[in-house]
DNA sequence: AACTATTTATAAGA
DNA sequence: TTCTTATAAATAGTT
């Protein structure tokens, strides 16, 4: 090793690819792995499938369980609450995100067949409404006769396909009307920042080397970041 | 893999490898590691330096011991970090819900508006679209009118309403067709509909789903347990 | 276990 | 940091 911080780089090259074989084993021979690195700066990182506290919990819980009776770690325990509580509330706003989302599309769903009525074939309509939807169909007929017949006396010279003023109409089969002419298309895009608690952003939500790993190899499965614990 | 006793040799492997990787990041970066593995069948396998070297039989396999306390409070700021990913994992979850809610929205309003272009006057129209739509029209008409007399036939004893052969369509202001006449009110109500294309109200307009979502919405979701990190 | 054709990891440099 | 690359190491399949 040349200096400190090419040892710096080294570490944490095999750190990340220590971690990778470890997930791999996992994924590979359905293993279950606990894996702690401290550096020597005394920084610790985790790795562990399915989880680290799970399996340390059968191992070293006991031992552990012992020890924790400080002032300093009872602040720590605090934090977690306080973590506990945000991530609970993030989970819920998440949750009804989802939710909302979810009953939009039904709504939309229900309402994109609800447009379409006019599909249906008069034979669903009660009198009542078979009146008064002639009426407004006799009303909107003339509209169109008579607009029709402006575009055609307009267009004489450049439309020369059938007649508008068309008697007869075309053969529909079924009682079905189905006008859908097809002329207008949509679109929707939108974008934000994230913004978190406690200082921490979405950037470094998993280590880089993992991830891009995972991008060109498609034949291991992909450890859910919840599995990664780093502490700087 | 191809079978059963290739994985353990593979498992095997794998492991050895594992631990050697482990033993080099210590050897070559002063690092202090642990490592346990648990194979499928339930064996378990580990590997520390300098501390997690004594291995001690006990009742249900293989327990490490470690006395080492800032293992313990290391493990606390573990947790505190996993934590901190899992809510920092969720919001990104809850800001991409947010956004595709958000896009959804706005598709389904250009699509409301894209489904209303029969409320546009005729003068909208060009030629071909008026032409077509003059043909749909008769045809739905036609319909109307059998569907209308068969009706009237049938009901000759019970409706004693205007005559359904009613030919001369209430006039209709400037080019625009607005003839929503509030019929067909749902449960009686004469509530001022929405406007519906040729005056028709169409029966289930906001689906149950929707509105019951946001009545019963006061109560949180559980978290799921995969964000929690339990502490002791 | 040992061998080997491939794949993968990684140290150094950019 | 991240990317590239030459080289070293790991390993799956096979004796």
């Amino acid at each position: 090793m040349t200096n400190e911080s090419n040892l710096q780089v080294t570490f944490s090259k095999r750190r990340s690819g220590l971690f990778k074989k470890g997930s791999e084993l996992c994924t590979l021979c359905d293993a279950e792995i606990a894996i702690i690195v401290f550096s020597p700066s005394g920084k610790a990182y985790s790795f562990g499938h399915p989880n680290v506290n799970k399996l340390l919990d059968h191992s070293l819980g006991r031992v552990i369980r012992h020890n924790n009776t400080n002032f300093a770690e009872s602040r720590t325990k605090l934090r977690i609450q306080m973590l506990n509580e945000s991530l609970t509330e993030v989970m819920a706003e998440k949750e009804k995100e989802q939710e909302t989302k979810q009953s939009i599309v039904q709504n939309e769903r229900e309402n994109k067949d609800a447009e379409k009525w006019w599909r249906n074939s008069p034979t669903e309509l009660n009198l009542a409404q078979s009146t008064s939807m002639k009426c407004d169909l006799e009303a909107l007929k003339k509209e169109v006769d008579e607009k029709v017949a402006q575009l055609h006396h307009r267009n004489l010279n450049f439309y020369v396909g059938s007649s508008s003023n068309v008697a007869a109409p075309a053969a529909v089969s079924g009682g079905n009307i189905s006008t859908n002419h097809g002329f207008f298309d949509q679109n929707g895009n939108s974008t934000s920042a994230p913004t978190l608690p406690f200082g921490f952003n979405v950037m470094n939500r998993t280590p880089a080397g993992y991830n891009s790993y995972q991008l060109q190899n498609q034949e291991v499965k992909q450890v859910h970041p919840q599995y990664w614990a780093r502490y700087y």
